[in-house]
Order: structure tokens, then C-alpha cells, then sequence
DNA sequence: TTTTTTTACGCAATCGTTCCCGATATCGAT
DNA sequence: ATCGATATCGGGAACGATTGCGTAAAAAAA
């Protein structure tokens, strides 16, 4: 016989049962801690499983009881400091209330996303949190899952018609903040490297950037304005962008990037091409890699409460999975961003 | 009714029977594409099963078949960045053969990392993929997990005592290398700040630098030799370790730092002490983060290859998973690092 | 036409748990 | 001593899918 074949945990309820001449209805009872079982069956039983190292399966448990107490996480990339971030606050909750994770990345397709998001609802996760991706233009499936009660989370990029709990952080004002920043610093001509227009997070962020510019009286070009379909996740994509920029007649003479990868992106770029920060042309934007403080020059970054923002994200979706009756009232929790001022503006 | 009750996937193998008027082990072989189902039912049942959107309850089969397609990962913290590449690499090679990924972190404590393996292992994961934390000294249980069957691949931080699939970095030469670069740039009173002393990679990275100053001749100071025992997850103990360094009569003039926190730690050190790099001190460390080279200065590393190391690390655990035989030969696979020398050296 | 083989499907057990019903046993109250 | 009320426990049917075995009908061979 091959150990394979002995497999994992062999030892079931009602092997205690035989053991013990009694019956597995008693022997599951005992186990959770029924009233209908006596204090000394109860011990018995319980010492006995500690001795053979019972472990319920899981599997026939979520069968049965229709929970799997698993969730599913989809992010665009888990090699993301912030998504990592977020990860690290969702695992730190779900594990303490006896929950798994499971993980799987977009890596900005849509046809993964659908990918995943099909194999993970097989009845297998009770919830789900999710960042939809850049690509994602159809929530066909997505809405259907919530009609379906599936409770659904969502952090960071969220979709506005799906009415359920969103964490996010606060986009406008952390890119309003930014971007007067850098007037008042005396920058006239700033440029913004925005993500895919139709995220959330981008029109937010955008948004926050034109009412900073109004505000100040200086008009907004359309042509300081440029877009990056896949968030930067390619350099070439950043790149790209940033070369537009450069061969404006009227140059930028500040920067503001809308996600992680564009602002280490266009950092890179600046130092490819001998372009001084901030003499000659300022930048900022949002990262939560926490090396910007030790970059040359030390970025000014927008940074988002990640790890926060995950724990959230777990807790509301802890409340709408325990609860018995399907949630009418939804919350959308706004954290609120950081601007740390270095060199670099 | 609540939408709740409705559940998901409340359509099952059953009804699809029922509404074609067949047996549900017809319809479980038509969806099985088994031979004995003719071309007509199965495609009727296909087609029909398509309509109303059926999808397998994952759980009934994980009992029935004992395996449930879905492997566990524990690291020591997700937001890293080489266990974050490590992760990608494992996820993508994962999500290509249909197996879901179960994370947790360890955060360096035994007792985390045991909660997780036996809540995972409750006949619930096919196989497990792990970096034990630094704190682990007791591996019993994993023992246990490995005797009876448990597909284990070791990925960074191994043990020793296991005998399975194993996938390192090349700690020892990519260790030497870089205290012979420093050797070579004219450094003499060169110190390393380990993780900790039982760690597999701190040993490793230990021997390399020993035989890369032995063999220059340099004579080895054990002062010059310090650790971090939880791989500097917290600043206070690189700050200690470095301190510690810098109050020694023959201070050190170069700095090889043993782990990816350990490395931006000492940096972070240097910055606020103001001590020049590489002028006052020299810096080289293992790290992942693809910031460094941006850094103030350019930070000379040693990178590990770690989204292929989790590749490996998922390739090596499918073998296993899926042969049919308990393997007998084990492969320690190591891969070799890189080593970039910038300007901090 | 009869016999044998093949094809195509149904029955029912099974995986490990949970839980609805009963069925005894025990005990205080009458 | 009898009776109803608890307290404890067992039987057995689920949960949804898979699969060995049995068996009609159809096809092939005799």
C-alpha cells in the first residue's frame, strides 16, 4: 500500500464512533458541543479525537451546510506593493474568524477576470472581494453574482452600479491635494499620467486634479492630459505617455501620476532620459511602495491606507456573510489618503 | 423567500436530469464526456446544461474524489516583495491547471504558521507550497503533514530534515559574489546583518560570505557578524543591529545585508544618521524590490529570481500531486541569482 | 430466427457531516 | 406504582457528484 493512498486525515467521525461504540449523530454532537450530549460522553469523545488527531473535512462540512467559510480575492496583481498591502490587511482579519483566502490575479484581462470569477464561484466561496480590471467594461457576471446574493466586496476600483459595500480611498481630494500642492509650489503647467479612464479610481483622481486647476483659475489642456490603458503595468505603456508629453510645444513642468506602476514608471522615465527632478520637471503621484522616501530625489507620493482598506474591505464582507437576512444597506467607506511632501516637488 | 436562501448554483447534476427526463449518472457521464453516453444525450445535456448556467459543486466533488483542486501557500508576509513575485509566479502556473491558491502568512511566528497548516490541512489542500518563518524551530508537525502524504515543496526558506522538492535561490554563491565585488571595490572590514541564525538562507548567505573573505584572506571578526531574528519585519531590530556595528572600535566599512527588509532597513539606517554611501559605508543586500535601482544611490543587490522560483515551486507540487505513485527522487532545485552592482558599492 | 455482443442508460452506494425524528432511560411528581 | 417530562442517544436521510454493476434495447453474428 502506498501512503498516498492512506491520505490525509483518514481519521473520521466515525471512526471515534466505532472506537467508542457510539453513533456519529452523537459523536458530531459532542464535537459541537451539543446540549443533548452528557458532560461525560462529551469528554470522552473529545479526548479521543484530540488522541487520534481528528480533523473534520472540510469539504463534506461546506457540502453540507452549503459555506465553505472561504473567500475569493481577485486583484490585478498581487506583485502590486498596494494590492499586497490590501491582501495583507484582508488575511490578517479572515484568518482570525476561521476564514481561507483564496487569491487569484486579473493581471488587468478581463478574460481572466471572468476566468476566475467562474472557477471560484462553483459553490466554493461564501464571498468575494475584488478590484475589478482595467479591461473590465462588461459586469454582466459580476451583477449577475450579486443577484444572485453572493456577498461581494469591493476595494480600491469599484463598479457604480453594483449596489454593495465599497472601500475606496479618497481619490478626489488625495489628487485635489496633490495638485494645489504643486501650484503652490508654483508649477503652472502640470500634466497628469492618468490609469484607464473608465476606472473609478481614475475619473476620481481626474476629477480632483480639474477641480484643483479650477479653483486656482488656470485652464485645463486636454493635451496635459494623457492616459494609460493597462495602469503602467508595461513601461512601454508609461513611456509612451510620457513621450507624448515631452514633444508638447508647451512642455509640462509638473507631473502627476495616477497609480503606482505610472509613478515608478515615469520616475524611470525621468532618469532614462536625464530629466532633473523637480529642476526641471516636478513629480507626484500616487504609490504605496514604501522605498519612495529613500528614491533620489525622495518622491512626494499620494499614499492609500492599504493595509487598512483590506481589513475594511474583510469586515464588511464578515457582516454581510453572518448575517441572516440579505443586507439592504450599503456602505461605502472613503479612507482617506496621505500626502507626504519630499524633494521631488 | 430571501434571495440568500436561493443560494448560488442552486442548480445541481439533478435537475438538468429531471428536466431532460434522464438519470443523473447520465447526465454526470455526459458532462464527463464518457464514452458510454451517445453523441445525441450529450450533446442535448451539454447544451441544456449550458442554458441554465450549471457549474459543479466544487465541494461535493472534492469529497467524493478526496482531492479538491486547491493547494495552500504560507509565507512569512505577503507584502514583500520577493514572497509577492513568488506568489505571481505560483498563482499564474496554478491558475493554468485549475487549482485554486490558498494563502496565508505566517508574520514570522511558529504559532501563526501552525494555525494556518492545520486549518489548511483539513482535508482541504491537495498540496502545500511554504517559506517557514524565522521563528520555526519545531517542524513536527510538518513531519507529520509529510509522512502521511502531504505533497510539501519547499520554496526560499527549507528544512533540512524533509526530504522533498525544494526550490532555493542560490544563496551561497550569490552571498560570495557579492562580498567578493566588495572585496574587489577594496573593502576590508566588511559586515554582514543576517536573518536569523537557524534560517536555511541565513546559513547559506553566512558560508558564502565566510569563503568569499577566506579565500581573499581576510580574516573573519565575529562582531562583524550580527542578526536580525525576525529578517528585520521590524525596523527597531535593523536599527539595533546597526548600531551595534557602528560602535565597534574598527567600525566596519561596508555593509552586506542578508534579506530584502534587512537590506532597505540598513538603508533606511544610513539615511537617517546620515551616513554617506558608499563613501562612509558600503551597501549590498539581498532584495526584490524593483525600486532599488531608483534609490539615492542606486542600490548594488543581489535579486533572486522569485516569480520563476514560484513557477518552479507550483510545476514541482503538480508532479507530485498528480503522479500516481508517492515520488522517491526529490529535486532541491536551485536557482542562481543576479547580481547588480549600482552605485552604493 | 436465435444467440451473442455492443450500446446506452438507470439503480444505488459512497464520500464525511449534519440534523430531523424517534426511541429509550431516568426521575420527580402524583 | 403510574405517568409525563427531561435527558441522552441512535437511525437514517440528506448535501451534490461519481461510479460499479445491472439491464433493456439495438446491432451483429450465428
Amino acid at each position: 500500500m502506498y501512503l498516498q493512498d492512506v491520505k490525509l486525515s483518514a481519521v473520521t467521525i466515525k471512526d471515534i464512533a466505532k472506537a467508542l461504540g457510539l453513533s456519529t449523530s452523537t459523536v458530531s454532537r459532542a464535537l459541537r458541543d451539543s446540549h443533548e450530549i452528557s458532560t461525560e460522553t462529551k469528554t470522552l469523545i473529545l479526548a479521543h479525537a484530540k488522541k487520534i488527531n481528528y480533523k473534520p473535512n472540510r469539504n463534506a462540512q461546506s457540502l453540507k451546510e452549503k459555506r465553505s467559510h472561504s473567500i475569493g480575492v481577485i486583484v490585478s496583481e498581487i506583485a502590486n506593493s498596494f494590492f499586497s498591502q490590501v491582501i495583507n490587511g484582508i488575511e490578517s482579519i479572515a484568518s482570525k474568524h476561521g476564514y481561507t483566502v483564496n487569491i487569484s490575479q486579473s493581471m488587468e484581462s478581463a478574460d481572466r477576470e471572468l476566468m476566475n470569477l467562474e472557477y471560484l464561484t462553483s459553490s466554493f466561496i461564501d464571498g468575494l472581494i475584488i478590484s475589478v480590471s482595467t479591461e473590465t467594461k462588461n459586469h454582466e457576471y459580476l451583477k449577475e453574482l450579486h443577484a444572485k446574493g453572493l456577498p461581494i466586496v469591493f476595494v480600491d476600483r469599484v463598479i457604480d452600479e453594483i449596489e454593495t459595500h465599497k472601500v475606496i480611498a479618497d481619490n478626489f481630494k488625495g489628487a485635489y491635494k496633490a495638485t494645489k500642492h504643486l501650484i503652490a509650489k508654483g508649477y503652472k503647467k502640470i500634466a497628469i499620467v492618468s490609469n484607464h479612464e473608465g476606472l473609478s479610481i481614475a475619473k476620481e483622481r481626474l476629477a480632483g486634479y480639474k477641480e484643483a486647476l479650477s479653483e486656482a483659475k488656470i485652464p485645463i489642456r486636454e493635451n496635459m492630459i494623457v492616459f494609460c490603458d493597462h495602469g503602467g503595468m508595461l513601461y512601454a505603456e508609461v513611456e509612451n505617455a510620457m513621450n507624448g508629453l515631452m514633444k508638447l510645444r508647451t512642455k509640462p513642468d509638473a507631473i502627476f501620476a495616477g497609480s503606482d506602476k505610472i509613478t515608478t514608471g515615469c520616475m524611470r522615465f525621468m532618469k532614462n532620459k536625464k530629466i532633473k527632478i523637480p529642476e526641471d520637471l516636478a513629480l507626484i503621484g500616487f504609490s504605496n511602495n514604501d522605498l519612495t522616501e529613500l528614491l533620489s530625489p525622495p518622491l512626494s507620493v499620494i499614499k492609500q491606507p492599504a493595509f487598512e482598506m483590506g481589513e475594511a474591505a474583510m469586515t464588511l464582507l464578515l457582516n454581510m456573510m453572518e448575517s441572516k437576512r440579505p443586507q439592504q444597506q450599503f456602505e461605502t467607506r472613503i479612507q482617506s489618503t496621505e500626502l507626504l511632501i519630499r524633494k521631488s516637488t
